[in-house]
RNA sequence: GGGGGUGUAGCUCAGUUGGUUAGAGCGCUGGCCUGUCACGCCAGAGGCCGCGGGUUCGAGUCCCGUCACUCCCGCCA
């Protein structure tokens, strides 16, 4: 091939027998005999096991040198013997008998071990990150992540969209996550702002008559870290088509991700057609707008069962305060004492004051709730959920807007102790009919509840008729087994309708030209409906490599204190660097 | 900003009711070993028990504080 290799380390094989080859690698692992020694030789597409012994002159190097050190050899593919080929290795039927090692690049003792890849603390894997990255999980996570992002730009490209660049450094905007900023050597006092996401510039792309858009983009928020979300930075892949509706969207992404996802997915089997759910309908059976459909549990509303029933508890709080709802958690199976016990003190520790529960069992319900509401009730309750013996049901009475989240936990926990999720598949939904606003609970104020340039279900019309709250966006969301793999929207690309929604949220004309004036006057001259979504590029390759932390599938990712333990970001910088820009640093006093 | 978990050898972990010299496996170093592929066998080095304070005759162990990592809440149009 060249200078340091006539093969790879995956491709010798019985083809090769006699054959004088060159190899160059890493040493993987070492076996040393006294008067036999292996190196089972690695590079980025396999294994092959060198053979050295006492007359190979470089049987001396070969014995001293170093784990992860990089060498190049010289030798002949020699068959091996019936009783040790190794048929775990594809090159396991041959093996090459070394006639000169060259030492490439020497390894000092390892601060964390790349063969076997034993679990290391997490600050020691990404302060080493390159040696991190050669064991062969996160490698592989690696070369997957490239795989897909290729898949995704040929798919892409076979629906006729043209892939773009925005700009990186650009200007600070009022709505949505916390800003990363760039001061400003030139305009001392001003700054650049890390784009968010390329929203406005897709949209501007769409007014430009480009028809359809999408970009592997960076996006930027200054935000704090979860498993699922990396701190500073992430990708989506951003789309944006013009003269479609929310359906076109649908009818467009939804076979791209199937397409992306069947080809990726090994074994995993995904969901013919992904189902819309409305937002409202979401919360009901989920408690939550990205449900994990992979869990076979609907909540039910149990309100009016309850209501007059002997459970005082409930019956009282349902009288005394009309938003009060009771919801039933079906438990197939989980019509144990122990299992429901366990429930109960979870909920306890959850700072719930606990979990009522009925189970089912010689055809009746049984348990103190059961007993208090009497057997037709308790039926009715068997009914509603199709349950049967060894069953239980689980209630939660109280206003829906703060047991949403706990409900959503127990119904989870429940799938889980259980084990009624299914592993073997992906669970798409498109969540639908977001509401336009919400309630800030703080202010009191209306606030848009998600994008602000979505367009309103009804336009203009539903802007200037309805209560705000009761509007609905032509907003949605796609989930994917409990993940929010993105939003999107059909945008809002009428100016009066623009304004109108800006000033439902209490902002005036002049504030939306102050920080929207590009677009806004873009919509002026002939603009056509466009709308778009933005998958998160990170999660989906998370799902794919069916990981639960996004570390696993970025090369060089952040702690989740922001901090880049490879290159030390962020770092002080010189005065020099901060004068040149006219700023100053406030010590923080001790 | 708040809450939970973890912190003992390079790593994973054990360490009894507060009691002598803090252990094991992996890794590392040295030695032996011609068919291993998680090679094997023998020996050795390696410890501020995260850090600071307190209680006690005595603290890895109890108390207070603090730091680091991680998970979650807030936040993420």
């Amino acid at each position: 091939m060249n200078e340091y290799r006539t093969h790879k380390c995956n491709e010798l094989g019985l083809d090769n027998i006699d054959n004088s080859v060159k190899l160059s690698g890493w040493v993987h692992r070492k076996r040393d005999h006294g008067g036999l020694l292996f190196i089972d030789l690695r590079d980025n597409f396999g294994l092959t096991q060198l053979v050295f012994d006492p007359d190979s002159e470089s049987f001396n190097d070969a014995e001293k040198i170093r784990n992860e050190s990089v060498v190049m050899v010289k030798g002949k593919v020699i068959r091996r013997s019936e009783d040790a080929i190794n048929k775990n290795l594809p090159t396991g039927e041959v093996e090459v008998y070394v006639k000169k090692l060259e030492i490439l690049s020497e390894a000092e003792d390892l601060p964390i071990p790349v063969f076997g890849e034993p679990d290391y603390p997490e600050d020691l894997r990404l302060k080493y990150r390159f040696l991190d990255l050669r064991r062969e999980t996160l490698h592989n996570n690696i070369i997957l992540r490239s795989e897909i992002i290729n898949f995704i730009r040929e798919v892409m490209k076979e629906n006729d969209f043209l892939e773009f660049q925005t700009p990186i450094l650009t200007a600070s905007s009022p709505e949505g996550a916390r800003d990363f900023l760039i001061p400003s050597r030139i305009h001392k006092g001003k700054f650049y702002a890390l784009p968010q996401a390329p929203q406005q510039f897709k949209q501007l792309l769409m007014a430009s008559g480009f028809d359809r858009y999408f970009q592997i983009a960076p996006c930027f928020r200054d935000e704090d870290a979860r498993a699922d979300r990396s701190p500073g930075e992430f990708y989506q892949l951003d789309i944006e088509m013009s003269f479609v509706t929310q359906e076109d969207i649908f009818d467009t992404v939804e076979p791209i991700l199937r397409k992306i996802f069947e080809k990726f997915s090994r074994d995993k089997k995904i969901n013919k057609k992904f189902p819309k759910i409305p937002f409202h309908d979401s919360l009901s059976k989920y408690g939550t707008d990205k449900p994990d459909l992979r869990i076979p549990i609907e909540m039910k509303d149990v309100t009016e069962i309850f209501k007059g029933s002997g459970f005082k508890i409930f019956s009282d709080s349902i009288v005394n305060d009309n938003n009060v709802r009771v919801w039933g958690i079906p438990a197939k199976k989980g019509g144990s004492r122990a299992f429901c016990d366990k429930m109960n003190s979870w909920a306890i520790e959850q700072g719930q004051p606990g979990l009522g529960y009925i189970i089912y069992k010689d055809k009746k319900g049984v348990g103190p709730i059961a007993k208090n509401i009497g057997e037709n009730r308790t039926s009715e309750i068997k009914n509603l959920f199709s349950l049967d013996d060894s069953d239980s049901v689980f209630f939660i009475c109280g206003i829906p807007d703060n047991f949403l989240s706990f409900s959503a936990s127990a119904r989870k926990r429940i799938g889980t102790e259980l084990k009624l999720i299914n592993e073997d598949r992906y669970e798409f939904c498109w969540i639908v009919d977001y509401p336009m606003y919400e309630l800030n609970k703080d202010t009191k104020k209306i606030d848009f509840s998600h994008n602000p340039f979505s367009m309103p279900k009804g336009g203009l019309e539903s802007l200037e008729s309805l209560n705000p709250l009761e509007v609905k966006a032509q907003q949605y969301d796609i989930v994917c087994n409990g993940i929010e793999l993105s939003s999107g929207a059909i945008r809002n690309h009428r100016p009066d309708i623009l304004v109108k929604a800006f000033e439902i949220a209490g902002y005036d004309l002049k504030e939306v030209e102050d920080k929207f004036g590009a677009m806004l006057d873009a919509f002026k001259y002939g603009t056509p409906p466009h709308g778009g979504i933005a998958p998160g590029i990170d999660r989906i390759v998370m799902l794919l490599a069916d990981v639960d932390n996004l570390r696993e599938v970025i090369a060089f990712p952040m702690n989740q204190q922001a901090q880049d333990l490879l290159m030390n970001a962020p770092s002080g910088v010189s005065e020099e660097q901060i004068k040149d820009l006219g700023i100053k640093i406030i010590k923080k006093k001790e």
